[in-house]
RNA sequence: GGGGAUAUAGCUCAGUUGGCUAGAGCGCUACAUUCGCAUUGUAGAGGUCGGGGGUUCGACUCCCCUUAUCUCCA
């Protein structure tokens, strides 16, 4: 390729920004990785996710024009490229995206002028080694070829080098329905000469050769299809495109692999040192190497997003993607120790410049991750002794195949993946048997799938609603109208989604549960369960319908949770605060449950808080609860003007440009939660716990209000009572050691008295042995009003007296207890089983029990037959 | 969303079909050994058996609910 001096990839990424800039684009932000409030994407997959709400007509264009650089992961649900990663030279879980857009302003002249001009002239790709496909149309939707884009084309291409292609990879949609059309592929052929000279490239587009490969993908949006499969015309037409950065970089840079661009060489190079291999020389080790890079950047951008590896959803998928990257470091490379911390310097190092969130956080990510490492290890070292327990197994069997559901057991419960078991098996001579291993992995998806599996109606339109609004800041109580809703099945239980035009409800966001309550229609109620997020939908959940969901309803939230849960809300803020006062800046947020009974609240901070520090906290936000601060709500704030007010925002969460300000006196904070009117109302705050949960976060669990009441009055009651029983208003903890020192010095003495002289109750029972056959008997009832009690004497008796056979008769609580103790040479000698005793026994006060056969025990629930109980299991000596 | 598993001393874990008055190793304290430390020996402290309810004569053990953690599938 012609290129004087090679672009470094932060020149091609401003190159790419600067152009679209120059053409009136407005830059945005990278939206964060973790998707919130949709239920059907985790994580960021694709430039165009920001901008759905506008594609579907939830939410205002702001800018017509728009470019930026998206970091992509792609790793659950359509687009999974876990497994591929490293195998290759360009599958990648975390990439970028370069886009731009256009919202009902430009459309495909610009799109493919400009598209055009960035590659050639900009990025200096020769224009012959570029293709470009357009959609051929399809007869079975009725759609023509893209005649219009193919005619652009031919400003810059030759006839033969625009190809059609078909609506598999030529026409764009979103989902099953919403918002769709033709698009039109850049590609780009990087063979050498005497390769392109043999078979034309245009043999080769779209045909999976390495080299050949679409760069850029345009989308012209003009159709939506609607839920019953028909399209119509879109008032206005959108442009949006999608460029894979780490591909393009590989191009301009004249690169065989995304891997050999300077994005991810200082870090290979950095795990080839590490490892004392050269990257190139060993087909594994490089997959290996591969993979770590990949993995490493995916892993500590989701950490810098404020998504830490965790048990579950999000969590857990960025977990075991650091887990792959530890087992290929572990399998290929003999990393034998944590390794991948170490690598999250050079990262910051390649990137940190384009995304600041990653250069502020590295110390965090790099402790998070040292501890995700040496946890897996931890798991590695459990699953190796819980497999050594197998393999023992199998050869005491004298088998040397391993069980296959013994190694899914393996995998399933304790994550021990099935290839270290096969290693190890090979170690030991021995093969695992994977056929059984799968028939139980294919059991485990098939029970999934069916729990799953849920049917969801079409949305039935009530009334028609372009956004909906949220009253619940103001009120708890809202009439309105069902604007949609719709039934869904799972599992033979159906419930309903209901849309309201507005409502009072709170949907679980930002920690903050979702409101319960319900709908009043016609005099009939209808309980709300739970509300959720979907997008900027407000979904109430309920079990059943109004009779006519056409008439109003009145929406009404369960009142006294929505308060208690304010308080817990209001309640964090002002902890936040307090922790940044009391422990430094460093302080973030790094999670949030705001629970109608109590709140949680992790966040960045090496160490343990003394008890010191927590004191501290309690008393300052004490001290704010006591000034009463009044909510000051700002809505509409414009972002940077709120960061000016010292508002604290946090890393992955995604602001609009007009934000909401919740203040409370010193604490402002970004949020659209839910809060009390004035700090006062929190009343107490109590912290209950404060622990750790993974390296370098820590978690804390506190109450509130009426919570915390009941918590102190029970604490101070409880410390009353204990004061009471001193008599005298003195430093309990004194009064307590005191008490405790002198009542080890009274054990001690009785200890000694009972060496000497022994209980008088043991001495009456002692006095009371009757000798028959070589063996001591003692029968009686005894004044003892606990079974520990009665249980003590008999194992002190049994201590004290040789070849012993007792019986014991209690009452406890007003029933009866029956105890035979027999000393063990007895129970050899004779075979008597004092378990069968008490069982026969027993019958005498209407009772059952057992045991063993030296000691048993037999309640009932006829005292006046406890006599006759204890005669008739003595008598089972005299049988003998 | 569903399945499997775990929660016992400060830490790592045992604890049998429900019953040998809750154990081991490491750590901690004291004493001895030593010039001192490490080591070693002896003694000792330390437990709401995650929380709540139930079954039972008796629950760490069984059942139900709940919280947290681990893990697999979707």
């Amino acid at each position: 390729m012609r290129q004087n001096k090679m672009m470094t990839s932060k020149e091609i990424r401003s190159a790419f920004l600067d152009f679209f800039a120059e053409k009136g684009h407005q830059i945005v932000p990278s939206a964060p990785m973790v998707v919130k409030n949709d239920p059907t994407l985790m994580f960021t997959n694709a430039g165009m996710n920001q901008f759905k709400d506008i594609f579907l007509g939830n939410e205002p264009v702001r800018w017509k024009r728009v470019a930026d650089t998206q970091k992509c992961l792609r790793v659950s649900g359509k687009h999974n490229d876990l497994e591929e990663v490293g195998l290759d030279t360009y599958h990648h879980t975390m990439f970028e995206m370069l886009g731009n857009w256009s919202f009902g302003d430009y459309f495909k002249d610009e799109a493919i002028r400009w598209a055009w001009e960035l590659l050639t002239e900009r990025l200096g790709i020769p224009g012959d080694r570029l293709y470009a496909t357009v959609f051929e149309g399809d007869a079975s939707e009725n759609l023509q070829r893209d005649q219009e884009a193919a005619d652009l084309w031919r400003r810059h291409l030759p006839e033969d080098r625009i190809l059609d292609g078909k609506k598999k990879d030529n026409f764009w949609e979103m989902g099953d329905s919403g918002p769709c059309g033709p698009c039109s592929e850049i590609h780009v052929d990087m063979r050498d000469d005497d390769e392109r000279a043999k078979v034309p490239g245009r043999q080769l587009v779209n045909n999976d050769h390495p080299l050949v490969i679409e760069i850029w993908n345009l989308v012209f949006i003009q159709y939506h299809r609607k839920a019953n499969g028909q399209l119509e015309s879109l008032p206005a037409s959108h442009v949006d495109t999608g460029m894979g950065f780490e591909r393009l970089c590989m191009v301009i840079q004249g690169k065989k692999s995304n891997y050999d661009t300077d994005i991810f060489q200082n870090i290979i190079g950095e795990i080839a040192q590490m490892s004392d291999r050269a990257y190139g020389d060993h087909p594994k080790c490089d997959i290996a190497m591969r993979v770590i890079a990949d993995h490493l950047r995916a892993v500590s951008f989701a950490i810098a997003d404020g998504q830490l590896p965790s048990n579950n959803k999000a969590g857990y998928v960025i977990r075991r993607i650091l887990r792959r990257a530890v087992r290929y470091g572990y399998t290929f490379l003999d990393f034998r120790e944590p390794f991948l911390f170490r690598l999250t310097g050079v990262l910051k190092e390649t990137m940190g410049e384009a995304f600041p969130e990653l250069a502020a956080q590295q110390t965090l990510i790099e402790k998070v991750v040292r501890e995700e490492e040496e946890s897996f290890l931890r798991t590695l070292d459990t699953g190796i002794r819980l497999l050594e327990q197998v393999t023992a197994k199998a050869a005491s069997e004298k088998r040397n195949l391993i069980d296959g559901s013994d190694a899914f057991v393996l995998y399933d419960t304790y994550g021990f993946p099935l290839d270290l078991t096969q290693l190890i098996a090979r170690e030991n001579g021995m093969t695992v048997d994977v056929t059984g291993f799968d028939r139980d992995m294919q059991r485990q998806k098939e029970r999934s799938r069916n729990a799953a599996a849920q049917e969801t109606d079409d949305w039935i339109e009530v009334f028609r609603s372009e956004k909906v609004e949220f009253t619940g800041y103001r009120e708890t109580q809202t009439l309105t109208r069902i604007a949609r809703y719709r039934r869904v099945i799972q599992k033979n239980k159906s419930y309903y989604q209901v849309v309201l035009e507005k409502t009072p409800f709170y949907a679980e966001s930002g920690g903050q549960v979702g409101d319960m309550g319900y709908l009043e229609s016609d005099g009939q109620k209808v309980k709300v369960v739970d509300t959720r997020k979907d997008n900027n939908l407000i979904v109430h959940i309920t079990e059943a319908l109004p009779a006519d969901p056409g008439l109003p309803v009145t929406a009404v939230v369960h009142e006294s949770r929505r308060r208690r849960t304010a308080c817990n809300h209001t309640a964090t803020h002002l902890l936040h605060h307090a922790l940044r006062e009391v422990l430094g800046a460093h302080v973030e947020q790094k999670g949030s449950l705001v629970h109608p009974d109590y709140l949680r609240f992790d966040f960045s901070h090496f160490g343990k808080m003394t008890r010191k520090e927590i004191e501290e906290v309690q008393r300052k936000v004490h001290r704010m609860i006591r000034n009463n601060a009044v909510q000051e709500e700002m809505d509409q704030v414009p972002f940077a003007e709120a960061r000016e007010m010292g508002a604290i925002a946090l890393f992955g969460e995604k602001y609009d440009d007009k934000v909401r300000v919740v203040r409370f006196g010193e604490s402002v904070e970004l949020c659209g939660g839910t809060h009390v009117h004035a700090t006062g109302q929190i009343g107490q705050f109590i912290i209950l716990s404060e622990s750790a949960i993974s390296a370098g976060i820590r978690r804390i669990e506190a109450i509130t209000g009426e919570k915390a009441e009941e918590y102190m009055m029970e604490k101070l009651r409880e410390a009353d009572e204990a004061r009471a029983l001193f008599g005298q208003p003195r430093e309990l903890k004194d009064s307590i050691t005191d008490l405790m020192e002198e009542n080890n010095r009274l054990k001690k003495q009785i200890g000694e008295y009972e060496k000497r002289e022994g209980a008088g109750i043991r001495e009456e029972l002692k006095k009371s042995v009757i000798q028959k056959g070589g063996v001591s008997v003692i029968a009686a009832r005894v004044a003892l009003n606990s079974a520990q009690a009665v249980k003590d004497l008999a194992f002190r008796l049994r201590g004290e007296i040789p070849r012993l056979f007792l019986v014991l008769g209690a009452e406890i609580d007003g029933k009866p207890l029956l105890t035979v103790m027999i000393s063990d040479e007895v129970v050899k000698s004779s075979g008597l089983d004092a378990g069968k005793i008490v069982r026969e026994a027993g019958k005498e006060i209407r009772g059952g029990g057992g045991g063993q056969p030296f000691y048993a025990t037999a309640g009932g629930k006829d005292v006046s037959g406890l006599d006759a109980a204890i005669a008739k299991a003595t008598a089972f000596l005299s049988e003998k």
